[in-house]
DNA sequence: TCCCACTTGAGACTGAGTCTAAGGAAGAAG
DNA sequence: CTTCTTCCTTAGACTCAGTCTCAAGTGGGA
């Protein structure tokens, strides 16, 4: 979906349920629909990059509707920040990340969210969401980590490379 | 496993690796073991409540040190700080927890288990870890929700109900 | 046009976690 | 036992993300 789209799609989400899409928040959306996941301080930066005037506390609030209204993630990765990310259309996915280089893949399986069901159903459950994090080492890296002993240390940097649907 | 018995096993994994287990390591320790899941500010109260000068800092060392040793794992839940809990000898399991009252459950699923491994396989990755969190509505809270409307919103108080082996 | 509820900007505040500097154990070697 | 050296600890300052407050701004409906 191009983010133009994408951001036409929210707008009229939110207009739908009279959710005033201000300028402010309208600003913050253009953004968000450029990437992919984003920190909440990430995104302060880049809006304010174009729009100074924009508060901190305004971002954080728009992050705060957009969750509530189930048209973003928010996910805890392991090491700094929590992202987040727009759901809105996108199909539900779950994430594969490299604890050397940071690489993102996004993953689905069905089998997989038909096991949690029915996990779920044995403790009487009523499942509201999830999340499902893998965590290990991308191809490249596993050759790195071959060659340099010493696990050389970078502050892993997210990036998205792959996506699958 | 009984906590003494826990202790002295973690004393033993240490002793086997020679590392030093402080007098101060071993009050955290100590704590540790009489508890299931614990927030790192917990664990410096609490070890704090009955030896006051053991500083924060010698705490979160601790963590630290258990962590990258494989006995301590950090569990990121949605609200407050990530959950702490020793695994020494524990079998492996991922958590389900009620959004409403904070209730944790345990689970393990090998199926689930063997398909996370193909899926990571036919990404070239190599799994080092992983961490799977349902989210729901325990069958007390279902109904809770239907009569009062409004979420009477309790800030959810973690506690382990059932463990599966 | 006026009102009122909603939104915002600015900045103070909080809590969790990290870092630093100086002093304190404690094995190893002699 | 004494010295050396390395590791460990305390206390408190510091950082960073996120939250809160409040006065001022905005805008849609009567
Ligand atoms: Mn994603
Ligand atoms: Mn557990
Ligand atoms: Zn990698
Ligand atoms: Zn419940």
């Amino acid at each position: 979906m191009k983010p133009s789209e994408q951001f036409h799609e929210i707008e009229q989400f939110l207009a739908d349920r009279s959710i005033r899409l201000t300028l402010q928040r309208q600003h913050v959306v253009q953004r968000m629909v450029k990437r992919e996941h984003f920190t909440a301080e990430e995104m302060v930066k880049d809006v304010q990059q174009t729009h100074p005037s924009i508060a901190r506390g305004t971002v954080y609030r728009t992050l705060a509707l957009l969750q509530e209204n189930g048209l973003l993630e928010k996910h805890d990765f392991r090491q700094g920040a929590p992202h987040y990310e727009l759901t809105h259309g996108r199909q539900h996915h779950d994430h594969l990340m490299c604890l050397q280089c940071g690489e993102i893949i996004e993953f689905h399986d069905d089998k997989l969210e038909a096991v949690q069901d029915r996990i779920i159903e044995e403790y009487g459950y009523q499942l509201v969401s999830h999340s499902h994090k893998l965590y290990g080492l991308c191809g490249v890296c596993q050759k790195k980590g071959k060659k340099t002993k010493k696990a050389n240390a970078k502050p892993p940097k997210l990036r998205v490379m792959q996506s699958v649907e």
